[in-house]
DNA sequence: AAAAAATATTGAACGCGTTCATTTTTTGAG
DNA sequence: CTCAAAAAATGAACGCGTTCAATATTTTTT
């Protein structure tokens, strides 16, 4: 009979993460009161933080499925070839800022984000920034696939310019998450222009 | 008389500015509480919000110092000539660096850019968006700068390039105030490498 | 100078995230 | 089945930023 503990653990943590999505969704992430969070899923306050180290820790659930799915979708775009620099890292690019709003509005990114700098200590920033870095990491590797297809110069640090990359993509969508106004294709065809030159000069065929 | 209003006022304003800072340095933005800022400016926790929208708000005076007075030191900088790409970019960008620690600590420009994030419609946000914005601008000012000496190649769009190595330097930074054992040097070679190849494309010498 | 209007000060109260001592439920041994 | 120990649930209480109705002070009017 050992198991009713566990299985009530299990629904409860699941009750507790669906009433908090939902009412993030609905009223917005500032707006949803743990004791709404706690009264939706059924349970008490105290309970929610048995199984939640806090109201910050909610949203990470949400932003690792965001980010997970985003990563196994540009593996793919890595694994076709591309012939030209510049439409592939749009691809690559655009692919992330399509994707970001699936799960996620603009205040929950922001949150996160905010979070992520203000509390670097936390489990929360701590697995924000590693999910960071795996993004980094995929546009470097990009770069190398393309230089090992001959389409970038072979001097060039791939992870240098990969890094420089991504950061510049997530400045951009920092600014994109802080604008309520702005909208995807313009934040794409901003950083498209911004990544121009560099994608010009990395090419051989420019030469 | 009628000054006695306004000289109380500019009084005030000045006591609760020095005790917010002087608080803020001695036990950290977190830990500076309101209730502790009034009453070691003598005055009450109401008076307080009279002065200053919010405790945010405070943290805007010290970092449009550190700003104003980085920007007019990078405006010396661009005056100069170079014959260089990368030296006179790890000038500037370390030059901001260099600054960056002398009336904020990390703690704070983690408050600081985390409001701006969090609240992007708040007048903090939106001053502290303006700061970055010019210092994005004096970057791309030096690339075109050394693009007129002819040190650039004059195809490279200067504005692209430069709000690109911007928003790295600026991403950069949030990584290096999210890591309290990161120094400015790592910091600065970090970025050095992450800007060479950049730095060697665009030059016309590199041919 | 007194009264009225305008402006500034105040601190108790509020909202909300978080904590913790107490109570309730579950478990496994005898 | 009984009961003591372990685990989980609870909600009142706390801390701190912020607000606001009441009070005090300064300025203007007469």
């Amino acid at each position: 009979m050992s198991g009713l503990r566990a299985q009530k653990k299990a629904d409860k943590n699941r009750r507790i993460l669906e009433a908090a999505t939902t009412l993030f969704r609905k009223v917005g992430y500032d707006s949803a009161r743990i004791e709404d969070i706690a009264e939706m899923a059924g349970v008490s306050v105290g309970t929610f933080y048995n199984y939640f180290k806090n109201k910050g820790d909610m949203l990470m659930a949400t932003v690792s499925m965001e980010v997970e799915e985003v990563l196994a979708a540009g593996d793919a775009i890595i694994a076709r070839d591309h012939d030209e620099v510049a439409p592939a890292l749009s691809e690559l690019i655009g692919k992330y800022y399509d994707h970001s709003l699936t799960y996620l509005s603009k205040e929950m990114w922001r949150t996160a984000m905010s979070l992520s700098i203000a509390q670097p200590e936390t489990p929360f920033s701590k697995r924000y920034t590693a999910l960071d870095h795996r993004l980094s990491k995929q546009v470097c590797d990009l770069i190398r696939a393309l230089q090992k297809r001959g389409v970038v110069r072979r001097e060039v640090d791939c992870d240098a310019v990969g890094e420089l990359l991504f950061n510049n993509v997530n400045m951009m969508f920092i600014e994109f998450v802080k604008d309520e106004e702005m909208d995807v294709d313009g934040l794409k065809a901003e950083v498209a222009r911004q990544n121009a030159p560099v994608a010009r000069l990395m090419c051989l065929t420019a030469e």
